[in-house]
DNA sequence: GTTGACACGTTACGATATAACATACTAACA
DNA sequence: TGTTAGTATGTTATATCGTAACGTGTCAAC
């Protein structure tokens, strides 16, 4: 039941930030460029900025993060850059917490679920093709087609269920 | 947008909605009953109006409703009736859609799928027991304790698959 | 050198949700 | 019966999240 914290899911193990960001943002590059898209600098940053946060970060706070760095101060600049991060599969949305969180296995064909840690609010992705498979036969049963899924759950993770009195 | 906002459905077939939202009404009123929470008058309201509307509705949506019929004319009214049928199994929230829809089996051990077509907003709630157990053991194999979870998945109901110029 | 597509920025606003506090009902009990 | 504790409802005010609409700059194609 209780996981190694070195073989969990990145989110909840420790290990070396800078280095896992900068080897995805180098596959976010090439990814880009083999689907012919512009990882243009906002884009780029935005998706630096969820990276090396390495949680789940509202909009307006990675906004924040870019008005910082130069570019533009208003709503619509966060969203645009996280939107296209979603659509091109570098980031996910966490509607849950209306939140977004870089993707750490750009590329690879994946229907990534949640866990939400309500006592430390970290939050891990995790693969989760069986919950997809289950739900593509659960949806074939009903004749819907299914284009995008969240999955999200809401618990503790493995630090906080050793420490019950920290739990909100 | 549906054309008929009280008859839209909720699932992907028709029935005869006043007679499924008196039902459910009353096991609400046994279950609560038996769970020794109270269905009060704006809960019950609440639930009403969803089950009759027989669709995903916004919070504010919800409000109106209840205001025409006397209650309170604000935002927490509403949340707060909303929220209590949550957290007693009456109704589900559709985190994608910002929206709430009446549970259409109380009482019943079930994790709800949502699926949402995004060309006539329809929402079904099926059951995805199998869905769950995957997620379970996902969770258990990162050591993560589940309470809740929420699965959503968009696409094309079967009716909208039929007639591909009709989605957005 | 014009056109069209796209990216980025802005202003302005809309939509969703909650904090904090006041008032009332109800059930338990001295 | 009066008091008290808990719960429910309502309010005002504000926080938070998200988008519409539009102007400007860039760049490649023709």
């Amino acid at each position: 039941m209780t996981a190694d914290p070195d073989t969990g899911p990145l989110a909840f193990r420790s290990h070396d930030h800078s280095h896992c960001a900068d080897g995805v943002l180098a596959e976010a590059d090439a990814l880009s460029e083999r689907q012919g898209v512009k990882l243009t600098p906002v884009r780029r940053r935005a998706l630096e900025i969820l990276l090396r946060s390495h949680r789940a970060m509202g909009a307006y706070e990675v906004l924040e993060r870019l008005a910082e760095d130069g570019f533009g101060k208003q709503p619509p600049v966060a969203y645009r850059a996280l939107d296209f991060l979603v659509d091109h599969g570098l980031a996910h949305r966490i509607r849950r917490l209306n939140a977004f969180a870089a993707c750490m296995c750009p590329g690879t064909a994946h229907r990534p679920a949640f866990f939400i840690c309500h006592a430390c609010n970290a939050v891990a992705e995790a693969p989760a093709d069986a919950v997809g498979r289950a739900m593509d036969s659960a949806a074939e049963a009903i004749g819907f087609s299914v284009e995008r899924m969240n999955v999200e759950a809401v618990g503790l993770c493995p630090a906080c269920r050793e420490v019950p009195h920290a739990a909100d």
